[in-house]
DNA sequence: CCATTTTTCTAAATCGTTATAGATCAGCCT
DNA sequence: AGGCTGATCTATAACGATTTAGAAAAATGG
């Protein structure tokens, strides 16, 4: 159509005016070379010329021309997306979020797009996943709220879908995570409750279903132990139960045993309603009780300066991730990226 | 590559045990029908039979037939997304991410897929737009933390690029919106102090840059007026401010005045933050003054029964921003969806 | 019964990209 | 000179979908 599309007023060819998206084509015309040759001078192939390869990047720098993206795909089958794969049960004091921001950040500048694949409480969590690999709408996922033999990820390691994953399983020596040390933390907390003077501590811990329950409860039992103290694992509220289960709980509990001296919380928000719980029946922060927990938001020592807080940096995990699931998509057969943030004692 | 990959040594054909992707092809060839009219049937074109429609359907669903969104996209330039462009400035109590869950819901079952977009408070607010309207990557863009005349929904509205805006711009009449009605909230917050005998309110409000702002100090003027109670809108901290910011300016506010008996304040963070700047300085929630905040969480009145509560419903924006966000590629030309969730008071 | 319309389907082209195979031309060897 | 090699580039086809124009079959009309 528009072999001439310069600058002069024209019959209604395509012309620049209308200030088409470049494509390849429009390279090839402005360089007079054939579609292919700007493609793969534009990816570096081996056998365009050094002064050819300058040309045409060049030109597509000047009219600012960016890849199809449907284009690349639908040819090399490469989405350049990556999906991360969350649950849409909102944990109040949500750490989803920011690992949705920080996953973007750490997506900045490198070509990919982040989708955000929810599913729903009432259904399979194994069918997102199935979605995004059957359909092939993301090159790689990433997964949080991990169970200890997750079904999702015995089924990408199947298929060999690059993945990485917020929490480890049994098999992650061979995958990519990112998990915070909830043992550390643990025994952290544990054995400051110890160091000033407590002997009974209760724990509200995760859900045993995700598998750093397992992690953060072994880590209290060390410390336990070390210490000499008395530990009990609540096993009727998890910090992912509600505000109101939780206090209601923990006000009970500290009716029935008022020997109760201490109290670890596994979340921010299950800190904040055991707090609210102790108060309820006339317990003192600090003075006759202590409350510690992992502090994801600068917020629990603001809100109750006594509260013994160890921070988690969540941040840190989603630009990990997304590295790690580019080095998965780009490089599978290298080691998986994997790290554990360990708690600094402070 | 794989050419006999089923169970039985086979010539190169590309047979069904493969397994591969099934596309208009496949169909085509299981019903002896060209692909073209396929695709037609399965658009419901007008002009192909309805015995073929119901082969070309049966057979589709059978083989579980999803159209390749590469393939839609290069072609018709539809590409089945909505971006959802957010800051990455976390509000820590994080609205963003029920935003997002609840837009995700929202595109549940409609074909769209949702990728977040972020900008960085570095840079122009404008640009992660632009490249979306530039490059198509997307069908929509979902808007948050408006601005009275924000040049986003000025650029969109320009190209004619579908879009919704959680928060109202000056144009709202003119494009798709939902809205917490902050003006309505606080004439209720403020006739709520009023009422228990408070008569000197200080307000934080949110930074003057989003229009909610003017909308809230609007109403809580009409709610002083009424009452004829005296009125104070700090303007060195805003409910973004952080909460030592927060906490601090209230704890010397309240020594240099200790007169004042009342605040509000525009987010759950900075309400928090306002009670730990009032406690550090001996004062009494509830007792000799009173704190009316609005509760995105339920978690406000967990922490400290005596604030005054008023709840916006996060959830039901997103849910609706998806809806309109859809109305607004498939129909545009039709009076765009919008909404003002009006709180009740009670 | 042939011409004409309507219904239903097909062929070809296209979107932007890249993989494959082949073309062109220079330089070099014998 | 003829043949070969290597360096560059081009032509063609393909990915999966849809649009356009046109073909074939069926229905209608006189």
């Amino acid at each position: 159509m528009n072999k001439f599309n310069g600058a002069l007023g024209m019959p209604p060819t395509k012309t620049a005016e209308t200030r088409e998206k470049p494509t390849l084509k429009t390279i090839a015309q402005l360089s007079g070379l054939a579609v292919p040759t700007v493609s793969r001078a534009l990816n570096d192939a081996p056998d365009i010329g050094q002064k050819t390869k300058e040309k045409v990047r060049r030109i597509a720098s000047e009219i600012g021309y960016v890849p199809n993206r449907a284009g690349v795909r639908l040819r090399t089958g490469r989405t350049n997306v990556i999906s991360l794969v969350m649950s849409t049960h909102h944990d109040v004091m949500n750490h989803t979020s920011r690992l949705i921001s920080s996953v973007a950040s750490g997506l900045r500048d490198t070509g990919f797009h982040l989708i955000v694949t929810p599913f729903f409480p009432e259904e399979d969590a194994l069918k997102p996943v199935r979605y995004i690999v059957e359909t092939g709408s993301a090159d790689a996922v990433i997964l949080n709220q991990i169970e200890p033999e997750d079904p999702r990820v015995a089924y990408l390691r199947e298929r060999r879908f690059p993945f990485a994953t917020h929490g480890r399983t049994v098999w992650c020596d061979q995958h990519a995570y990112y998990d915070y040390d909830n043992q550390a933390f643990a025994r952290i907390a544990g054995a400051k409750m110890a160091a000033i003077g407590r002997k009974r501590l209760v724990v509200i811990a995760p859900p045993r279903s995700h598998n750093y329950a397992k992690h953060m409860i072994a880590g209290f039992r060390e410390a336990a132990e070390v210490a000499g103290t008395e530990l009990r694992v609540l096993d009727n509220v998890t910090s992912d139960s509600t505000s109101a289960e939780v206090k209601a709980t923990v006000a009970r509990l500290l009716q029935d045993d008022p020997g109760i001296d201490a109290i670890a919380c596994a979340s921010t928000s299950s800190a904040m309603a055991a707090v609210a719980g102790l108060e309820a029946v006339g317990r003192k922060l600090g003075v006759d009780i202590d409350l510690c927990a992992k502090e994801a938001i600068p917020f629990l020592t603001l809100f109750r300066p006594d509260i013994i807080a160890v921070s988690e940096k969540v941040d840190a995990a989603g630009e990990f991730l997304a590295r790690a699931a580019i080095q998965a998509i780009r490089d599978p057969s290298a080691a998986p990226l994997q790290q554990l943030e360990v708690p600094t004692d402070t």
